[in-house]
DNA sequence: AATCTTTATCGTAATATTGCAATATTAAAC
DNA sequence: GTTTAATATTGCAATATTACGATAAAGATT
């Protein structure tokens, strides 16, 4: 035991929260908002920015890279890194929907 | 080590990734979509919809209940869960004004 | 009050995550 | 070709999460 049992679950459930576990750490959440205030894309200064050593935020931006939240380009000896914004829009949608649902039971609940 | 450092970070980026990480298990996405699906709030039945042992259950109901994503109220001898829509109102915020300030760069990027 | 039903808690095993030092890799700069 | 700079990988310790059987708690039913 201790391993998620995804196979239970639909592939639309895992996706979401595929999504939502790597969002699931501020560090993560410090570095996509890094990422938005930052001018360009080439940005190769994200571990000054953070208060964790390197191996550890190349480590979260393995993790944000595999669930599809941003993606990265090799640009000369730096990287390029970019929010991905149809992860983001997956989200946002999803979330749209359930606060539509939420609003119409409304009526015969709590 | 192995424990996140939370106070590094900033009050809203923790409390984003505290919501974010309570959506990070498919049972629990599961679990908000069931609350969604059936008509009133009065839902006693959570643990036969999942395919998960009761304890299991519940404890991921508390997960969900600390993060603020439901309410929990007794009802007799059975529960009252429900949708906390405030904490789902702020997760669609953030991912609308990431997708706008994303859209804003797009200029001057990859 | 004995029993049933529903949910919570405890204890514990298996696995995953977090964080970093040390080291590797790779391309630019000299 | 050697050094420098930026990022990745490895290995490992500390901690957290996931899952469940056993048991507890508390209101409902008989």
């Amino acid at each position: 035991m201790g391993a998620t049992k995804t196979d239970h679950f639909t592939d639309k459930q895992n996706a979401i929260a595929t999504l939502a576990k790597a969002l699931g750490h501020p560090a993560r959440i410090a570095i996509i908002e890094y990422l938005l205030k930052v001018d360009t894309c080439i940005c190769g200064d994200i571990v000054n920015e953070l208060p964790l050593a390197q191996p550890t935020v190349s480590q979260h931006l393995k993790e944000l890279k595999n669930a599809g939240l941003i993606k990265g380009e090799i640009e000369g000896n730096s990287i390029c890194y970019c929010i991905d914004e149809k992860a983001f829009q997956k989200l946002q949608t999803y979330f749209t929907n359930i606060l539509t649902k939420a609003e119409n039971k409304k009526s015969n609940c709590c």
